[in-house]
DNA sequence: CTGAGCTACTTGGTGTTACCAGATACCAGT
DNA sequence: ACTGGTATCTGGTAACACCAAGTAGCTCAG
């Protein structure tokens, strides 16, 4: 697949708190699982500022949490400002992506 | 609706190529058609650049038309490379469209 | 005990993009 | 003259994905 970057802008960090709203989760993790839902390109590069970034936003709880292999790991989870948020921005998403699909049919 | 820029982000292009499609057509013209497809927000600093970009990049076949009120248009044609890039567009949108549905659907 | 290899996070810099604000200009009707 | 709709251009801003590289902890093979 081609590049995809400019149109990630502003998904990725949905996808990401999306992902937390499934349960807690930290960064090299998350990364593994935006790969596996099938956006095999999104690196550690890209996922650790989106972390950062809803971190100073105070839309997920940060905890150090130690691991049996490498060093500790910052566990994110969602917090009701996380949560509203990302019900925004699925509002959002779905108000695009219905332009996006009235736009394509319409010929 | 709140701000959509971010997920706007190369949305929009192809959103034009779109519009492109259709028939020939000037940006002034442009910007209505996306408001009334549902993208109300969009303005005149928006599409031109886009308009630009698109010329730049030699997608779109450009030319001057006079116009009975204001000043002479510059009507964008699609080109076979412009074709081309739309096709690759929607396959990129399908893509990350298919992959959002599918991270919204697993809870 | 030393190095390879996986885990895990951080930092600094780049390019692309939508958007804003304003300026310019042409023409029609009042 | 003036207002208002048409039409384009410019300069600057902020946000974001991405890249490249570095740091650091732990395990296990040799």
């Amino acid at each position: 697949m081609d590049d995809l970057t400019e149109l990630l802008k502003g998904v990725l960090e949905g996808a990401v708190l999306q992902i937390l709203k499934r349960g807690d989760n930290y960064g090299y993790e998350i990364v593994r699982a935006l790969n596996s839902v099938g956006f095999e390109s999104v690196s550690q590069g890209t996922v650790y500022p989106i972390l950062v970034r809803l971190e100073k936003k105070r839309l997920v709880d940060v905890s150090t949490q130690r691991s049996e292999l490498g060093p500790p790991r910052k566990v994110y989870a969602l917090n009701p400002a996380g949560a509203a948020e990302l019900a925004a921005f699925w509002e959002r998403w779905d108000f695009v992506s219905a332009r996006m699909a009235q736009i394509k049919e319409e010929k």
